[in-house]
DNA sequence: GATATACACTTGTATGACAACTTAAGGAAA
DNA sequence: TTTCCTTAAGTTGTCATACAAGTGTATATC
């Protein structure tokens, strides 16, 4: 045995970390309200006995993140929860299969109310690049198959790209950058998918799916359109041993 | 006229803020490709003529996001997509009708979406919270009508409650954290809302939308209750003259 | 009492110092 | 030569100090 082998040793976070955590945690139970204001700086070092260096990295970040409003000159005042500028997933544990079920789960909802915007959406031109997109994938998945341990990055760039047109294609820019963020966010495990998929020899399904989703926005079908979206994305949490309930009755 | 009314002066931002900005662009742009390493904070300080100080809040900031790894004793290094921890939603100017739209349109997503789940999950423990919520609601409707200038703060908070519930109720905690986010975020139009809804005396009419959607989701009628949720948001879009869309067929 | 000025306080930025840690180079041992 | 250890240079984390820039208040002046 190789002593320290995956030891992944806990050593102390940042200080600034910390110390954010703490005011943060002082804001959102409450303990100081919105609008009041915080002790100064220099207040702070002392209750907190770390340097201002450590203080100001801390308020920053919160301010940041919107729970701070700072001005030079006077100190930080407590902000209004409508003034939160972030959303965050933190540590994404790929053990938990409940958060895992959940995220996947997230994902059929986001990736649902996408197609079926696009389809109402007048603007056609992402279709238009949707047909190009599946054309291009369908003309590429045989030849690649050889190549297993290397998946062509041709495909899946092609395979980013053709949910990128649905995100664009929904006319809505909010769920856009959400659709991506939270693709982005499991994107290593759907590039480990799409490497157990060419093991498999199972692209052509993929790709099948692919072509029925875009089918089925082609037709205008919305309902089927959902159905195809969560068939495909059930398909993918299969594959990591996760089974998702039908969001649909 | 008065002299600088409104003016909004326009001040230099931080200087951590704009180094940030100029250093996310080059992530972005992929001008600095990820697993490579950024200059050092002393390398950066001569490039951007600033101090240490300025650097390393602005390197911070990347890392808090997700952009950078920071390890003491090596430079900070440009992480893979997957590792964003923040979805941020900047300015929201309600000037902008279309941007309004959207983010109601949003609303309307992720709520239908929080309902369906609702009526799906085994624990109806929430839906009978939801119950309670509902008749105190109806209970004091009536009361504060007269007080029109300060809407009474317990009708405020059941207001939220019954969103909150419903986001619980879901069984899906990134959902129900997204919701609440994006709740916060337009809770000042929800606000303005309510005090419309007083001087017009069309509380009831809301209370009766809070009681289909309630009765839709005991009667695990799904399509029901998503129309029911789309109504209550599409009034509320109505009142600050925003029109929405269906996104049903 | 109203207005202007001065002063104390607070945040933004720069600089220097040292500790904690990483990495690579170079030398010692096999 | 190869492997291992030591060392040194480079890098980030934290602290201390200093001053500029902006805010708020109390005092002085009218």
């Amino acid at each position: 045995m190789i002593i320290g082998k995956n030891a992944e040793l806990i050593r102390a976070p940042k200080l600034s970390e910390q110390v954010a955590k703490l005011l943060m945690d002082e804001i959102m139970t409450g303990s100081i309200k919105v609008g009041e204001k915080l002790p100064s700086e220099t207040e702070l070092c002392s209750r907190f006995d770390v340097s201002r260096t450590s203080i100001r990295e801390a308020t920053g970040r919160l301010e940041y993140d919107g729970f701070l409003e700072i001005k030079r000159g006077s100190r930080a005042v407590v902000t209004h929860p409508a003034q939160r500028k972030a959303f965050r997933i933190e540590k994404f544990s790929s053990i938990d299969a409940s958060e895992f079920a959940q995220i996947y789960q997230f994902r059929v909802i986001i990736e649902c109310a996408a197609v079926a915007l696009m389809i109402k959406n007048p603007d056609k031109k992402w279709l238009k690049k949707l047909r190009i997109c599946v054309d291009k994938m369908g003309e590429i998945y045989e030849e690649n198959v050889k190549d297993i341990d290397h998946p062509a990055s041709a495909e899946i760039a092609l395979n980013l790209e053709f949910h990128h047109l649905i995100a664009e294609g929904s006319g809505n820019k909010f769920l856009r950058d959400f659709m991506l963020f939270l693709n982005d966010k499991i994107s290593n495990m759907l590039l480990q998918d799409f490497r157990k998929l060419m093991k498999l020899g199972a692209l052509k399904k993929v790709h099948e799916e692919h072509v029925a989703i875009y089918q089925a926005i082609a037709a205008e079908d919305i309902i089927s359109a959902k159905q195809c979206v969560f068939n495909h994305i059930y398909h993918a949490a299969g594959r990591h041993d996760i089974e998702l309930e039908d969001i649909f009755d």
